[in-house]
DNA sequence: GTACTTGTTGAACG
DNA sequence: TCGTTCAACAAGTA
């Protein structure tokens, strides 16, 4: 589940070989992708036809992320700009094959689709590059890639709106957090997921950060202390560079593969971890699991409190 | 066969 | 108009 660190891997890994690289030619195996966001979206040829001539002929400027999505800037010879906006969701996965058949990907880790032929059943669309081709595979069919005329489009949409800073920007402080966090009337955990005052935490992060920080994610967070918080700040920070850098191992060249791939060396304190001794040395406790916003949450109750 | 999993969206509520 | 809650989406895995 490409949480913030996968993704920012991914974009690390490919955008060396996509920059400064024109899109050729462009097939949508799969129009309900580029049509919208909605989960009740439907194939639109009409749609399929408008992202296929948008994009192609164009080149790729630049590479970015925010919170969890990739966006491929565009631009042509004459200056129409434009952008790919792509979410991976749970199961996305983006693997380039180059011409000499070196291949760089990311996402899901979804090792049969990794080294089978591509495409496979799996791929939703591709893209014919200068140097290779940009596979796009989901084998749920949540994410999507669509096309905008700029980034003010983008953000019109209400969830991109109300994003909040990413963990690495200077914004983002131990005061800040403090400030937001302070007046939350909601648990922990709900506030991390809500991507409102930080973005980048899914499920997985979310347990693994509070386990860090020693905090309980059911806390309410006006009931968190400074010292709490402060835990908080840190340890966000520390487990998502942790994560970057171990992350960076998932986006491989396929010669260095050896069978066992990096993003599969995530080490989870908690997370899929119920009902087993706390990994914390000399803790006694077995972890516990509820469910929070409808999703699974572990924790120590003797090491979070 | 059935339950469970995931991030985001948007409908439905108060 | 606003915030909050929760089903929906799909398909693989246990």
């Amino acid at each position: 589940m490409p949480e913030l660190p996968e993704v920012e891997s991914i974009r690390l890994g490919l955008e060396k070989v996509l920059k400064n690289k024109k899109i050729l030619k462009v097939t949508v195996l799969n129009p309900k992708l580029i049509s919208s966001k909605s989960p009740k979206r439907k194939a639109n040829k009409k749609k399929t036809e408008e992202f296929i001539k948008n994009i192609q002929g164009k080149k790729i400027v630049a590479f970015k992320r925010r919170a969890k999505n990739l966006i491929l800037e565009l631009n042509n010879t004459n200056n129409e700009a434009g952008l790919i906006l792509i979410h991976l969701k749970m199961t996305g996965q983006l693997v380039f094959v180059s011409h000499k058949n070196q291949k760089v990907l990311g996402g899901h880790p979804i090792l049969e689709s990794y080294s089978r032929d591509l495409p496979n059943k799996h791929t939703q669309i591709i893209l014919n590059l200068e140097n290779g081709n940009l596979f796009y595979n989901d084998v749920r069919k949540f994410g999507y890639m669509l096309y905008y005329k700029n980034l003010a489009e983008v953000i019109q949409n209400k969830h991109f709106e109300k994003l909040g800073l990413e963990p690495f920007e200077k914004k983002f402080t131990e005061k800040y957090l403090r400030e937001k966090i302070k007046t939350k009337n909601k648990n922990l955990k709900q506030v991390l997921l809500e991507q409102t005052i930080v973005v980048g935490c899914g499920n997985i992060y979310t347990d693994e950060i509070c386990f860090a920080a020693k905090i309980l994610p059911q806390r309410i967070c006006k009931t968190l202390n400074k010292l709490e918080i402060k835990s908080l700040f840190n340890n966000l920070k520390i487990i998502f560079k942790k994560a970057i850098q171990v992350g960076g191992s998932s986006v491989v060249n396929h010669k260095l593969v050896d069978g066992s791939l990096g993003n599969y060396a995530r080490q989870h304190k908690v997370y899929g971890q119920a009902g087993q001794k706390c990994h914390t040395k000399n803790c006694p406790r077995i972890l516990e699991k509820i469910t929070i916003s409808g999703r699974t949450t572990v924790f120590c109750t003797n090491c979070q409190k």
